[in-house]
DNA sequence: AATTATTTTTAGTTTTGTCTAAATTTATTT
DNA sequence: AAATAAATTTAGACAAAACTAAAAATAATT
């Protein structure tokens, strides 16, 4: 396995998430994502293309190749484990592990990251509920819908939390609401899209649907 | 406190570690030190000069000011605190740690650090017996002296090994010699400078002087 | 289909940190 | 003290990764 440096990392990992939700992968949206300029993104990509990490053709956008997909979930596995370390571990709140974790990522040696592994216990997910890819690179695929997709009755649990602002974290700890919760929708109202939901065999109460449409849920 | 790149720390943590037994710090020797060329290592002390880290007049030699003092002991601390957790909570030997430590060392998200420490139950030494600086970089001043200096019938603690090769190991682990031991010299022998030393109330034994040269002991 | 707008790429700079080779300064010998 | 040796610095080049501004290709409109 050869290496890689962080900047590299830092493109084959936007690359990977933005597979996830498009099918190609643009210049500009990996510019977004890692907030750089577009001539940036693409002078990187033909080195990532030499190296065989990604297939790109020019105007035509990016997709990670085997090898490249095998890079990035080694990068998604040592964040992961280094955020689930730091809220178990170090008792970081799970709002303040990501940033760091960014950073303790680009170690690769592999030594250290299969002893943390083992250290945490062998972690199935990191503190946002996202599964941690194993040494050989397997990941499970949790199939994560947003609540408002979420059948009526449907006991799901919540898995991330797109927006972090203060403000939407302030609202969820007033509401209870945090990773790891089990909940199910009880109505939809049409009028508004609010959802009323229930905790458990607590009484149930309604948020709105600008609130469900920044949860994330897994289900079955 | 400014952030120095990964770079300038280590030309930063040479002139530290340099400046302990030499009083000035030469161009040769921090490239010596950090296999580099000597025209790299002046270009760098050029510029922490002009970030008033150090003390420099060319062909001078160089000398950390208070302020690069202190950021090296910043260097050290994390460096100190990550091996002392690779050993303890990784299990890693103790002449595996400081590799990966010089990669974690750089990483200076000040919440981590204190968190760690916190986490590990703020060690005093490392896993080599060297002090760990605390959050206000201060420093337990330890004189650490070679073993060949020590009186007879001193008790002693081993505290650090120079050469870190495997042979030397291999000899230490049979003669059950590791950092924190507790030993005082019996007797030595002029002739050919070996020692007679004790540990605890076993019997006591013979090292030879090129062992003892690569033995460094903290006494009081 | 032609025009306009958007996206992407190219070309040329910049910064950081490294290097080699040559020049300069300091140290050591004879 | 002059000559030689060693250490240090300077000058100039290079690679990585970023940027700006202009050019080229693709997409969207009229």
């Amino acid at each position: 396995m050869l290496n890689y440096s962080t900047s590299e990392e830092n493109y084959i990992k936007a690359v990977y998430h933005l597979q996830l939700t498009d099918d190609s992968v643009t210049t500009n949206e990996v510019a977004g994502y890692l907030k750089t300029k577009p001539a940036s993104v693409t002078d990187m990509m033909k080195k990532l293309k030499a190296k065989k990490l990604l297939n790109y053709e020019r105007y035509r956008g990016f997709r990670l190749t085997a090898e490249g997909t095998k890079v990035a979930l080694g990068i998604i596995r040592r964040h992961r484990l280094w955020e689930y370390f730091l809220a178990e571990k170090l008792r970081f709140n799970w709002d303040e592990v990501h940033e760091v974790a960014e950073e303790l990522e680009h170690i690769t040696n592999k030594k250290l990251v299969d002893k943390l592994d083992e250290f945490l216990g062998y972690p199935r997910t990191d503190p946002h509920g996202d599964p941690i890819p194993d040494a050989n690179g397997k990941i499970e695929v949790t199939r994560k819908i947003c609540l408002t997709e979420l059948p009526v009755n449907k006991t799901a649990t919540v898995n991330s939390v797109s927006d972090q602002s203060s403000k939407i974290l302030e609202l969820l700890e007033h509401k209870k609401i945090s990773i790891g919760t089990r909940l199910e929708i009880k109505k939809r109202f049409e009028f508004d899209k609010s959802l009323e939901i229930r905790i458990g065999r607590q009484p149930a109460f309604t948020i709105s649907s600008q609130l469900a449409e920044n949860i994330f849920v897994t289900h079955e």
